[in-house]
DNA sequence: CGCAGGTTTGACTTCACTCAATCGGCGTGG
DNA sequence: CCACGCCGATTGAGTGAAGTCAAACCTGCG
């Protein structure tokens, strides 16, 4: 578990005129934001001025629904990228999930970039194409997988991730609820049954062990 | 309706030699195959190889888990372009829906435009991008949508796309169930509560006339 | 030490699934 | 031209997986 700093800011704390390496190759001026837990990044239908990567700690995208209803897109994890808009507006809001530092660039120097060079022309298409991979995977999660199925997948793609079997959960079980298409209730029953059938260990609320991959990669 | 060839081929038929137009501004030789219905344009887990654009008639891509259970990524309609990966394989099989003529392209081609052309860079970039969108508002409806607001955004995206209120649905109900991760009896169902409330009207099970779009978009 | 937040577990409900029968429309052949 | 058969769609009845509501349980923190 990563000790982060005892206290956090009110407001968004921005450290600025630092060159940020956004991906592989294409790194341009920016600066960092400090943000505390559910704190705001950008909101949906927001002007997307900025693409974003995190540096550490956690950030969820969420869209709701008029009722209330909400669903998470993505976690991003340091190291990940997330923002990038095609259109005019941010189409999910996105949210610190623990005391989280953000690099930020601005878009016209990423469009610019690529524009100029192809590399980064590619490097910018390889992103939208990586998170599509993601996120046709999770539809068929959502669309075919049960909750169990759907626990056992997440808590194994967040494993590959961090590419140990020991995971650091930041997020609530209501945020994985959120993002697997569950309630909170659910996703702890789930954890509770792959814990009972030896797949995982819980030693606490949000740390797990994997014990058997091939038990829930089925 | 569209007025199809009596028969269809046995074997897929290729056009070859024709000057495809993939996206706007971003055309490149390549060949037209004809396709009967449920006849395959490419295998999940096959060397992607070549990017795909519909002439005429429906496409669906589909992933199977291997206990049989099957997910529908999207349907791909005239104008619409398929198969484009970023890794060395395709993540979905390709089939047709009902006799379909799809232009295809060599995918080294589109890569090579892409290097030297930064506007072709950015079509391709687009392409992924709009994907990308499509298939977050689908996690959305996979995630926490009811089954009868699944098929009413299905409806109102399919009339969205065809820019008309009278949709003729080339897919099954099976199809449809597997996009949006029901079963075929419930998207009945569905439309049945909507055609009852007045919302849709059913000439019959391949057509469908949207009357109160504010009824849908709930 | 006690509170507050998130988590777990239990009891009951509900929405969608399963299995099954019937319906309907289209194409083929008499 | 009409009857039959076939396949997809519809409808019904009963089941089951996940949701809802509620209580109890941690555990970290003031």
């Amino acid at each position: 578990m990563a000790f982060e700093p005892i206290s956090e800011h009110l407001a968004p704390a921005a450290t600025v005129g630092r060159l940020i390496e956004l991906t592989l190759g294409l790194s341009l001026p920016g600066s960092v934001l400090t943000l505390s837990p559910d704190e705001e990044v950008f909101a949906e239908e927001e002007e997307a001025a900025f693409v974003y990567k995190v540096v550490s700690g956690a950030v969820r995208t969420t869209r709701l629904l008029s009722d209330g209803r909400r669903q998470i897109g993505a976690f991003y994890l340091p190291g990940d990228v997330f923002g990038l808009e095609s259109g005019p507006v941010h189409r999910f809001s996105a949210e610190a999930i623990k005391p989280t530092k953000v690099a930020m660039v601005r878009r016209s120097g990423v469009e610019r970039a690529a524009a100029q060079d192809p590399v980064a022309a590619r490097q910018l298409w390889l992103l939208a194409a990586h998170e599509l991979e993601d996120l046709q995977d999770h539809m068929v999660l959502l669309g075919r997988k049960t909750a169990v199925e759907r626990v056992a997948s997440f808590l194994v793609k967040l494993s590959q991730r961090a590419d140990t079997r020991v995971i650091d959960l930041p997020m609530s079980r209501n945020d994985i609820g959120d993002h697997l298409g569950l309630t909170l209730e659910t996703v702890s029953r789930a954890m509770s049954q792959l814990a009972r059938d030896r797949a995982i260990s819980l030693p606490n609320a949000r740390h797990v062990v994997l014990n058997n991959l091939s038990a829930l990669t089925c």
